[in-house]
DNA sequence: TATATTTAGTTTAGTAGTGAACTAAATACC
DNA sequence: GGTATTTAGTTCACTACTAAACTAAATATA
């Protein structure tokens, strides 16, 4: 069967779309901030100068989704932001306390998720679509 | 490796979003409306009475999301409604003469992303993601 | 039959994304 | 060194989603 007839566009959108909102239920409940500002928060935290233009490049976002993203997360006082020393256009982002402390706390709720996933695709399955999410990322012409 | 050493959720999200943008960049281009309501406009076709309701479930959608969405397509007269008479709370949708031939003219670019990711993952790999996506969609609790 | 509950759809305020057009700094090039 | 191009970020108008609170019709129940 090919990707047509198994509408693999139709449920590879809901499907993320399902996980996305379950997954934004439980954070928004215990951490008060959304899966989208917490994957900014993650790789904020594993960069050592991450810009803007970088996390855009991270997440797949075009840059004008990133510029109301940080706006939000400073004004929540989860991010703070300085200009690049040896770049006057771009901004070097990092974690305050509180947004370390969130991260924190959002992971207790991510690594539920994740066993969820584990106990019910097993890992060889897990393998697979990590595999497959990659090439759709990576090299789709 | 598990889902959390995988980073299974982000991969998901990024990759469901980047053939999301592809596709409707295409068909925005081609056929003037977006995926979304490509997928709208193709469970009013399939369906003999189509509903509201209807449309939220099927799209893993909130009830208030399908709202917005029909009046746009309404707007651009791609569909219409009538009160359903066996039940004066429900709307049933149908096509109009417009909205055939927009599902019709999308089909050519959403075959070919079908065949794009035929030939990126292959028949068996594709069988694997979309019933890791069914489980997700059915039964994650 | 009257009341309670469920179901279909809407409204509102907020988050999250797009592409296009823009400013200004950095870089390439002749 | 001056011009052209690229890159970082912003703004704008738009689509698209959420949860919560709502109206009104349908259904269940005491």
């Amino acid at each position: 069967m090919s990707a047509k007839e198994l509408r693999f566009y139709s449920r590879l959108q809901i499907a993320a779309h399902t996980l996305k909102k379950r997954s934004d239920r439980q954070l928004l409940d215990v951490a008060g901030v959304t899966t989208a500002q917490i994957s900014a928060l993650a790789i904020v935290a594993s960069e050592t100068a991450a810009t803007q233009s970088m996390l855009a490049n991270q997440l797949g976002l075009n840059g004008s989704a990133v510029t109301p993203m940080v706006r939000r997360l400073i004004d929540m006082d989860m991010l703070r932001r300085v200009r690049d020393e040896s770049d006057g256009r771009a901004w070097l982002l990092e974690l305050t306390p509180a947004g370390r402390e969130t991260l924190d706390k959002a992971a207790l709720i991510t690594d539920q998720t994740s066993d969820a996933v584990d106990r019910l695709l097993g890992k060889k399955t897990i393998a697979t679509v990590v595999a497959a999410m990659e090439l759709i990322i990576n090299d789709l012409d």
